[in-house]
DNA sequence: TGTACATCAGTGAACGCGCGTTCACTGATGTAC
DNA sequence: TGTACATCAGTGAACGCGCGTTCACTGATGTAC
């Protein structure tokens, strides 16, 4: 299921989706509506603007998504497949095994949340929290953090004392760091070098390292 | 200035909000649209809705606020004074000194985005982020940040190797750890418990005691 | 104390807008014979 | 190969809606004399 997600194209195909007038119309219009959502925010992403992006009519999109939370979902889906798949190349990056490639993952996190602000920001706001018609979407949510856990499942000793608890628990912990951080560069709160930049992933290892280092158990 | 923002009633009262007709309508006005706000969310939060739950007519709030995003900035000066009111009512909580105090701050930090959470979205989402009209905005959102930086001044050893930036930094990254722990709650990706129940502090002194005890530093 | 006046908070109607969604339609395509 | 038909993606108009904002107004209040 998890790979199945993951190997899906980014302009992903459905079952459904046919080449017949348009060609691929479905495809076109989440592509619009990724378009507009990263280049106007969430508000203008209307059926409507989509529809005119793509160049058909106000009633086109009725014969490829159900509603607007249906786009919508589509969207997100498409995001937290490419959030998965920017943590895994980060990850997959060379120099240093171990807890450093626990860091470029969540390196690859920022990076993607960077790059894709308006997009993170649907993935994890409020209007589709509960949104249950979408069963592609509801899986594609849990794609980060089972990421997260799987590595630490490999990097900690789990045949010791460690146990599936524990796991989870600092899998957990690493999330809120990475996801507060991606969140606040968002917010434009903290100031954080371009993803381009060999500087940013120092400045992601850095950012690590403190966390890491101070508080109550270095204390 | 900041004791000044942070010693202002919540609901507070702007030097010319004096009693007319009405008696008070800026702040039944701000009241209403933060009742609306954490009950029906952001979007619902129109002036004419406001208007409508303060009982006057939907042009009346212009003699009040000089648009709608003006509301939207008093609201989340209102919240970022509340996050921080709450932030030193659990710190000043009794049971231990030291790092055990950051982490309450960080639990009263984390126990407003619960009890508050479309409120705490607008505070960080990008509705506001160029808002420059409102200077007591622009400086109600530096009041989170300020207070754990001073704390850890206060609980680092400043005199000696530790210097401004560490402090700073320590300050970001533990910012960042509680505001994605806010974050994930608030999208209802972990579990909490209820913020009234002892069971609360158990569970944030357990995720910082994690945070901080696993990942590269620990390895 | 009483009157005239200025102030300005709140009114009610109107503006133009874009939205989500529905509907009967039309016309290009694939298929059965 | 050619014709008739069924399918259904895409159309264009319309629905009712709530929105932000403006405008001339009205009427309660505070104040000057």
């Amino acid at each position: 299921m998890k790979d199945i997600l993951i190997s899906t194209e980014v302009t992903e195909t459905d079952d459904d989706a046919r080449a017949y007038h348009h060609g691929d119309l479905r495809n076109a219009l989440l592509a619009a509506a990724l378009e507009i959502l990263e280049s106007d925010g969430l508000d203008a992403m209307s059926l409507r603007a989509v529809a005119r992006r793509a160049g058909v009519s106000q009633a086109a999109p009725y014969h490829h998504f159900k509603d607007k939370r249906a786009i919508m979902a589509a969207a997100a889906t498409v995001g937290h497949i490419k959030l998965a798949e920017t943590a895994r190349q980060f990850r997959d990056q060379s120099g240093g095994k171990g807890y450093a490639s626990l860091i470029r993952m969540g390196g690859g996190y920022v990076a993607f949340a960077k790059d894709n602000p308006n997009l993170f920001r649907l993935m994890f706001g409020p209007e589709l929290t509960d949104y249950t018609e979408d069963a592609k979407y509801q899986d594609s949510t849990k794609l980060g953090i089972d990421m997260i856990t799987d590595l630490l499942a490999e990097l900690m000793d789990v045949d010791a004392d460690v146990g599936k608890d524990a796991i989870e628990s600092s899998g957990l912990t690493s999330w809120c760091f990475v996801h507060g951080l991606a969140m606040l560069i968002v917010d434009n709160k903290i100031v954080c070098p371009d993803t381009s930049e060999p500087a940013f992933l120092e400045f992601i290892f850095k950012m690590f390292a403190i966390a890491y280092t101070s508080g109550p158990a270095a204390a």
